[in-house]
DNA sequence: ACCTGAACACCGTTCAAGT
DNA sequence: ACCTGAACACCGTTCAAGT
């Protein structure tokens, strides 16, 4: 029996953490969040459900560390412009601006309605590694767009916490069966509403139902962000 | 053997669907989301796990209905004034403004407080009842307040949004074993990312943790919802 | 028609036994 | 030390059998 033989064709590297981080994201971008099984991810491993125990404490750990992975390409325009070396520099124009601010929350947007397990998993622990990094990133931009000190935490948090409910919002919507259509089952969604919409009741609601089936989930999640901005703008300086 | 002794000691009522949502958000209230089980349901009730099926679909309709009735007590301004019944009297002084809408919005939130589980429940599916009818109140809210037609769904759907988002992280909080401190998990938090910021790396984080174990959830919510409202009342009028 | 509760098809996690 | 995979302690849900 060779070398090559006690290691089966499904794992080439030696099991660890990293390794086995990879594999679940493999798994949840592939099947979704409810295909992820410890043994599913044991045979993507050709090992046994236990071994991925002894390099990662259980399931919620494996979950953190997978949002993480993701979130890690998420830089601050502060952060890639190396602030803090040329700190006794004249002052030049500031390296970031609320737009700045807004690509980067648009950004983590794109990638939560690329991978929309990572919706679930943001939205479900708010003190994970991943969403302290989109926290900080936030917040570095926000103090070189010159938003006040003293609003800065109200302010980085509003924007966390609108992202964190738009991330609910697009892993809902990927639970939504794939053969139903999106816009099919819209339109069930509003003919419900439309059904239980006595005289004056659900009004509002009824009147909405008619863009919802052919809103932009991102075009509404910016414009809901643009709020917060300008809200954030209106703010007097310091 | 009496008709009395038919119906065990644990039920007085006919088994209908009221009555297991309401046992629901009995368990729900007192031990936690993680606590409701239809075995445990069905020994509340002194009657088999099977029997909950002739009622209820199955467990996610039950928690959509659970949340339903909690938010049911959640009326907009505009629709308590019986909005509708004098369409054609002379425009009086609005019946509502953004304070209004701000009120309804914390009293959303307030009930969160009250019942972590209903902020799981309510950022898990966008489309159950009990979002729609917040998502109604608030839009109602905002067009008596003078939010300008075309902007109705985005403001709306940014503050739905934004109450879903925190609705999650105080699900998130109670989640918390309670034997920990919050003051003490808190610190803990801070004191990890303490640990990890290299130089320069998790300066706003680190910054952030002093005034995160300390702060207060409601009022950090209020500010962003004032930042959103904010950016609302900036839109120029038709 | 409604209820019962054992049975089914899963989970995450543990752990004795192997290498 | 690391791995294996059966076993444990649960779930939600189903369904034959009762009333």
């Amino acid at each position: 029996m060779s070398a090559s033989q006690r290691r089966p064709s499904g794992r080439r590297e030696a099991l660890s953490a990293p390794v086995i981080v990879r594999a679940a994201i493999e798994i949840l971008d592939e099947h979704g969040e409810d295909a992820l099984t410890f043994r599913l991810l044991a045979t993507h491993l050709s090992t046994g459900a236990g071994a991925i125990y002894h390099h990662v404490a259980n399931k919620d750990e494996l979950l953190e560390a997978a949002a993480a992975e993701l979130v890690a390409g998420i830089e601050s325009i502060a952060g890639a412009a190396g602030a803090g070396e040329a700190e006794d520099a004249a002052p030049s124009a500031p390296a970031a601006s609320d737009a700045d601010v807004r690509t980067l929350v648009l950004d983590v947007f794109d990638l939560i309605e690329a991978h929309p397990w990572l919706g679930s998993q943001l939205a479900r622990a708010p003190w994970q590694t991943a969403v302290i990094h989109v926290f900080e990133a936030i917040g570095q931009g926000l103090v070189v767009a010159g938003v006040p000190e003293r609003s800065l935490f109200d302010v980085a948090s509003a924007l966390v916490q609108y992202l964190m409910g738009a991330a609910g919002q697009q892993a809902a919507s990927a639970r939504i069966p794939r053969d139903v259509g999106r816009t099919e089952f819209l339109t069930a969604i509003a003919g419900n509403w439309t059904a239980r919409a006595g005289r004056g009741e659900r009004r509002f609601a009824l009147a909405m139902a008619a863009q919802l089936a052919d809103h932009d989930d991102r075009l509404q999640f910016a414009a809901g962000l643009d709020l917060i901005l300008a809200g954030a703008a209106a703010i007097p300086r310091a």
